[in-house]
Formats: structure tokens, sequence, C-alpha cells
RNA sequence: GCCCUCGUAGCUCAGACGGCAGAGCACAUUCUUGGUAGGAAUGGGGUCCCCGGUUCGAUUCCGGGCGAGGGCUCCA
């Protein structure tokens, strides 16, 4: 079956829920730490127990205003917490400040948070008498004879606990949203009202999350993309759908320039395969009957069944099989920047992180078992390299058999002993996600850490043993006889989409000086000083730079801010002095004015900073 | 797909009891030629998301749809 390939599986971006496991391969360098990466496992307890009492103390607040609201559950959560009630009509802004302020008054009235237990039976009663029906299924579920139960200002909750000891204890808290969630997160129950906070030990630190969530909203690529004109979407052409702007596109296509010649530097051979395909191919490939849901409707050509292609795999085993293949040939390497196009439910939409067509840069390696683990270790190595290049630390995870699963104990043993074995050649730590696997084959995960701490969904590497099997995929081993040949599908960005929207995150829009669409601005301080600025541009483009002339009739600093809110690298503002002595007054977008350097000087220091890109 | 919120100029947003539609930015023209983060004047620009209903009259109220945002679900 086909990979989930970085792209469909996993969540857009994913400061969610748990804790993360696992070690950092190289610890990221954030502003903040958005995770309970780097914290003692003593401070995460505390901010648990913190975040818990919080909740608690929320629900209190909750009833005391809507004494009608049944609770339903209330855990911490990275960063806050969140309480689920069951309420008439959803809360409104304004009912979340007025939650707030009464919270306040429970904080401090500092009441003890004490803890007492009842039996199953008791509790049930406890809990049926007051109507909190979702308390008491909960209950139910329970195997313990005796349940334990938290109790402040006379407001007592089902709960396993522990607590801070008083609701003084929580000082900086604030609720940030309210959602609609599923009760026990499914579609088939009822809708709760979903309230989200967050809580911190200080004011300070509560602050600086405060901050932190104002800098994401600040670095939205959404918002950046609108604002530097990079993409689009667009209602007439569709949800999902993503239009380039010729700065994104240039971005890409700088990406992608990038992306190939690594490829070709690695031994990889460049296919194109169509975008639309016969069913037949997917009957074949399983797509037909594992992916449905997330593929399109067939297309009627001349009465034949034809589909939206969803993965690359297909084409590229076709490609394999034009011929028959020695084991001389292997490993082959078949490298695409694949577009396909998958179903994506309209409320998971989000900018260009979750689209409906996408490009991949997806390959497929065709090798022998014996090749495996030395392809595995030239993927990790590679995906070294191209994060480095773009700043990113990241953690590696292993995912090996799950319980539905195809294949021999055997392949299974061998591939994930692979996969160990490449991850410890390549000398990363990685968590083991037992039974994480796809029931293809096991894989390893990257996931990525962008400027802010946040963790990504990064590179996925996957040893498939079902593909070669339903393609009948071969080749002629030294002893004359046909062997079943290992497949491996990786992509390293995952797809251009998702990678450049966190690209343009992680950057917050200032793009190094090798990425930027526009590199340099001639900016001339007068209309008379024109002519000079646009020779100055047309010797920097012959040396290769993407320059740009503002002759507008504007002022000197109207344009320096316009070109400085577009996060232009390098304004070079160009007067009489500069004509006098041939030269480019330099100011960089980081640094300020750099003073004046004659037009070789500044083409040479853009090469030096190009040539040592991150 | 589900819940909530939202949809007014290219963008960000005001607005009204149901009675000729508003600002800033952007754009055009003119003036200005100014040395490192916003010079001035004038002007053009609207199916107030779409369809239907109520009404003398709907951008405003009601219903449905589409789209966006926040979540949930799915994707492990």
């Amino acid at each position: 079956m086909p990979p989930s390939t970085g792209e469909t599986a996993s969540h857009a971006r994913s400061p969610s829920g748990a804790p993360r496991r696992g070690a950092v391969v190289a610890p990221p360098a954030p502003l903040y730490r958005a995770g309970m990466e780097g914290r003692s496992i003593m401070e995460n307890e505390l901010l648990e127990r913190l975040r818990h009492s919080a909740a608690h103390v929320m629900a209190q607040a909750v009833k005391d205003l809507f004494p009608e609201a049944k609770l339903a559950i209330g855990p911490p959560i990275q960063d806050g917490f969140y309480y689920d009630f069951d309420v008439a009509r959803p809360f409104t802004p304004e009912d979340l400040e007025r939650i707030e302020a009464r919270m306040r008054e429970i904080v401090a009235a500092d009441h003890p948070i004490t803890r007492s237990e009842m039996s199953r039976e008791e509790a049930i009663r406890h809990f049926g008498d007051r109507g909190e029906r979702y308390k008491v299924e909960l209950i139910r579920e329970i195997p313990e004879e005796t349940v334990s139960l938290y109790t402040q200002d006379g407001f007592t909750d089902l709960c396993r606990g522990p607590h801070v000891e008083s609701t003084g204890e929580v000082k900086a808290v604030k609720l940030l949203s309210v959602a609609g969630a599923y009760w026990r997160g499914s579609e088939k129950n009822q809708m709760l009202q979903r309230i989200y906070g967050t809580a911190w030990p200080t004011r300070e630190a509560l602050d600086a999350y405060l901050a932190n969530l104002a800098e994401r909203e600040r670095r939205d690529h959404r918002r950046l993309g609108r604002e530097l004109d990079l993409f689009s979407s667009r209602e007439e052409m569709g949800a999902g759908l993503i239009l380039w702007h010729p700065k994104g596109a240039m971005i890409r296509h700088l990406i992608e320039s990038f992306w190939k010649e690594e490829h070709l530097k690695r031994g990889y051979e460049f296919l194109y395969t169509p975008h639309i395909a016969s069913e037949e191919i997917y009957r074949i490939s399983g797509h037909l009957q594992n992916y449905a849901e997330n593929m399109y409707a067939p297309l009627e050509i001349e009465e034949h069944p034809y589909r939206l292609k969803p993965m690359n795999c297909p084409g590229h085993i076709l490609v394999y099989k034009t011929h028959l293949r020695s084991y001389r040939e292997l490993p082959i390497r078949y490298a695409e920047l694949g577009t396909v196009y998958r179903y994506e439910r309209s409320g998971t939409l989000h900018g260009l992180l979750r689209v409906r067509g996408f490009t991949q840069d997806d390959a497929h390696i065709f090798c022998t078992p014996e090749q495996l683990v030395g392809e595995v270790i030239g993927v990790l190595d590679f995906v070294d390299f191209l994060l480095r290049r773009f700043g990113y630390t990241y953690k590696a995870y292993l995912a090996t058999r799950p319980e539905k699963s195809l294949g021999s104990d055997d392949v299974w043993e061998h591939a994930t002993r692979s996969l160990v074995e490449a991850l410890e050649a390549r000398k990363l730590t990685y968590e083991v996600d037992p039974g994480g696997g796809v029931f293809y084959g096991p894989k390893i995960d990257i996931k990525l850490y962008d400027a802010l701490g946040r963790e990504w969904q990064g590179p996925t590497v996957q040893a498939d043993f079902n593909l070669p099997e339903r393609f009948d995929v071969t080749y002629v081993g030294a002893d004359g006889a046909e062997h079943r040949a290992v497949m491996i599908h990786r992509v390293v960005l995952g797809s251009m989409e998702r990678f450049i929207g966190g690209l343009i995150e992680h950057y917050a829009g200032a793009f190094p000086l090798w990425l930027a669409p526009v590199q340099a601005i001639l900016i001339p301080i007068a209309t008379r000083h024109g002519d000079y600025a646009h020779q100055v541009a047309a010797e920097l483009r012959a040396a290769g730079l993407r320059v740009s002339v503002d002759d507008r009739s504007e002022k000197t600093g109207f344009k320096i801010r316009e070109a400085q809110v577009q996060k232009i690298p390098y304004m070079l503002v160009v007067g009489n002095r500069e004509i006098e002595q041939q030269s480019v007054s330099v100011r960089s977008r980081e640094a300020g004015d750099l003073g004046a350097m004659s037009v070789e000087g500044f083409l040479s220091k853009a090469q030096a900073e190009m040539a040592m890109p991150g």
C-alpha cells in the first residue's frame, strides 16, 4: 500500500496534546520552547498539576455562572488546559470574560483543594443526583472499586489528580478560545463546548507565552503570503487549491532547482508521470481498495474510468518494469516533483499546510535486500544536509510493525533491523513508535523544529513489501534467478506547499539571501538618478542577482520603508555621491545602513553570503 | 463532514430603526526631486458572498447554499 508520505499523514502542525518523548538530535535554539522539551520531568509535573487545577477552577466558575452546564472532561494539555461542557447555548467571548473574572475570585480566595474517595456506587449516585451524566459514564468505566475526588470551595469533581494545594496557586491563567468538541472525540456523540485556557506559574511566564502566540500570529504564512504577494487561493478556483504568484513561484523555483541539483549529485534520476491515470493502475496498486476515500471520483474518457493521481509510486513502478532489471543496475533511484490530488474534508483545509492539490518531492528507490541499509543511510544523510540548509533541527522516530500488517516475520525483521542499522550508522538517536508503521512496512519519521520551537511533520522513509508484490517488481540476481526487489518510498521536504508554508513561518517571511525572490532593490534618490540605478541593476542581474529598481517619484524614506516591509535583504541607495564615485550605498534588512561600496564590492559580498546559506 | 464565529472597495476594517454606502492603505492623474521606516492634492473604484422568503422598501430580519477562521473528526 502506498506510503502516507509526509503530506497525507499526521498533522499540519502539531503543537498539540501530550508532551513529546524522545531525544532531540541537535537541541533547537528557539526563541521560545513551545513544548515540554527542555524542561525537567519535575517541572513538567508541576506544570501539569497547575494546569489541571486551573481546569477545575474554570469548571467551578462555569458551574457558578451556568448551573445547568454538565461537566465532561478537563485535562491539562501542552501549554494549558481545556474543559468540555454540555450547555444549552455556546459560550460567547463575553461569557469567557465573565468566567475568567469568576476564576480570579476563586483564585484570590485561595480555597484549599482536598482529595477524597468514594466507592464507585456512591460516586455514581453522587453525580447521578446532580445530573452529571458524563461523569457517571466515566465512573462506570473505572475498574477500581473506589474513585478519587477533588474538592475546592464546595465544588467537587471526579479526578485522578494530582492537584496543587490550593486555588491560590493558580496564579497566571488566561482563557483563550472556545470550540466545539465531540464527547469522547466521536462524531456520533453529543457536541460539547470546549474552553481552552493557558496557565503558568508566574505572570512573566504567561506574558512570554502570550507574546509567543502573538509572534505566531505575526508569522502566520497566510498573512505573510498575502502581504509579501507570494500566493493566494481563490473561491473561484476552488478551496485548497493554490495559486503561486511570481515571488512565491520564485522561491519555489529556487528550492526545486536546489533539490534537483542535489538529487543528481546523489545518483537519482528524474521522472515525469501523468496527473490522471486509468483506474486500472490504482486497482493493481490497491489504492482503489484502500485509499478510495482520499481519491476524487472517476472521470469518464471514452467510457473508461480515469482518476486524478493521489500518489506517484505506481507510475514509478511502471517505469521500472519496462525492462527486465539486473542486480547490476540496482539501486535505481527515481525522483519526481510529483503533483498529486487528494480529497481533504473542507474543515481541514488550512493555507498552504493542508491543501487538495500539492507537489511531493517524492522518490522511490529500488534495490536488493542487501542494499537496503546503505540506501536508507544515504537518504538520512540527504535529509540531514537539506534540513540543515534551511536551519531546521530535527528528531527521528522508528515506527515498527503494526498489528494489522502484510508479510512474513522474517521480512519485517530484516527491514526493521535495516532501518535501525541505518539510524545507528548515522548516530541518530531515535524514539521507537511501537506499532506505528504502515501495514506494508516499517518507517522512519523525522519531525523538525522551527525557529519558534514548534514541531512539524518532516521527511519519512518507508520500506514497502506490498507494492513490489502487487506489481511483481523483480530483478535478475547473480545466480540468474528472479528476486523480489525492495522498494523505499521517501519524501524529504514533504510537499512544496507545506514545506514553503512552514518556511515562511520559520523565517517570518525574511528569506535568506539565496531564497529571497528579490535580493536587492535599487533606490534612486531623485528621478535623475534613475538611469544610473537601472545601469547598476543590469550589472548585478548580469552577475546573477535578482534585482529590482524603485524609480517611482517617492521620497527615499518611503521607498526604504516599503522595501523593509517587503523584507528585501538589500536596499541600494544611489544619488549624486554614488554616481560620482560609481558606488552604491548599501542598507541591509537586518543591520541597517552599511555605508557606500563599489558595485563589485557589493556583488562579492552578496555572492559570499549566498555561498554560505543558512 | 460536524459545532461555533465571520463574509461590506484589491487589502484591513467601520457602519445603520429596515430608507441614496464609509475610512485608512492600495490604484490613477497632477504637484513635489526630497539622502536611509509613511510628502501633498485630486480622482476612479461596491451585486454590502450567492439564492430564496418577509416587507412599500433588505446590505441589514428569516431560511438555504458557498467560502473563510477556530476546533473536533479522519489521516497512526
